[in-house]
DNA sequence: GAACAATACGAACGATCGTTCGTGTTGTCA
DNA sequence: TGACAACACGAACGATCGTTCGTATTGTTC
């Protein structure tokens, strides 16, 4: 890795942080130049505009999900056991990945859901790539006849998307610790709907 | 109404309609003296500050989320007709209340889940009494005999939270028109899971 | 080590930020 | 109508915003 690519890596990896803290709005040249320690002509260089740095960031970040919620669970055994997996590891993944604020890209979602632009587009773009491997994983589980046939796999994705919103929404805003409670017991429900024909 | 006091309200009307399409962090004494058609400092003698007028603007964005959902909801049957209304009234009051751009609060509620400070305070007043609201109106649904006596009230809250949520993500950031369908078909499975026993 | 590109810097720009202050212009009530 | 408070304004403040530019200082390659 060459000089320029590590900086670039270092300074994203600020921004990760400070979006997780204050979202990606709070993301300023002058103040990842002063949490860098660098100048603010030399951060700017690394990124054409503020907002290439803002998509930089939002990459950045779903990268990282990407590393802490699917690869692990790609290592576990298809079927519901993953789509468990997947579960358990979104919950915490903020966490794991040293991010003790909150989800930077949860966050972007509903900053930018009202902003066309790049930012956007990338947030979008995350998004749409996490509700694919959702399906995915919950289309193996029909497959490997945990889940039965003629299962609605979009409308589980939606409910899974919900209780993951209300947990960050629960432990995040009104900071209750029965939060990650509430979460696993709708998610058992939700696979409980899934079940095939005893 | 004295003159202060209409002018204070064309400010938050304008200053909640500026946060229902980007959010309360974008509300500037500038960008607000503007669309008022004020001058910056008469605008900001209005608030003591920036901060007094971000808290204001929650609190009306608030009053208005009461007026669209709680109100004409207290007209309907109380158990779970009501119930129903509450959900209904909720999924569209910002395209009823004039802001085309998504729930001003609903933003809020992400973008200070992790700045304490008076808008936070704010904000958790909002969702607290939301949900106080919620849980009396399921109360009366398993006084009504609509619901089981054991029904778990605070975990229906939790995930009709969650339903909500999943709803403005899929309507507002991936801009899918069936979420408003999905939204039904989870509130309705909710709704089965507390049918009394047969 | 020489040569050249890559990288970082400091200074400065116009714009906008929240806020203060002094001064008029209104609305309100005796 | 006169008197006084309420209201709105314009100008200015220091700070910060994103961005540009010229110039050193580095890394990298022969």
């Amino acid at each position: 890795m060459s000089k320029g690519e590590e900086t670039r890596a270092a300074i994203l990896d600020a921004a990760v942080m400070q979006a997780s803290e204050a979202g990606f709005e709070s993301l300023t040249i002058g103040s990842l130049a002063e949490r860098t320690g660098m100048s603010k002509s030399g951060l700017f260089a690394h990124f054409g505009s503020r907002e290439e740095l803002q998509v930089a960031a939002v990459e950045a970040a779903a990268g990282r999900f990407t590393e802490a919620v699917f690869l692990p669970a790609l290592k576990v055994r298809r079927g519901l056991p993953r789509l468990r997996a997947l579960f358990d590891y979104w919950l915490d993944w903020t966490q794991r990945s040293g991010l003790p604020h909150g989800c930077p890209i949860h966050a972007a979602a509903v900053e930018f859901d009202d902003r066309p632009g790049p930012v956007r587009d990338a947030v979008v773009a995350h998004f749409r790539s996490l509700e694919e491997g959702l399906a995915r994983a919950v289309g193996l589980a029909i497959e490997q006849g945990h889940f039965r046939a003629n299962f609605d796999v979009d409308q589980f994705v939606f409910d899974m998307m919900g209780i993951v919103h209300a947990y960050h929404y629960r432990s995040r805003l009104l900071r209750r610790n029965d939060a990650i409670l509430r979460a696993r017991e709708s998610f058992e429900r939700l696979v409980a709907t899934a079940a095939p024909a005893a």
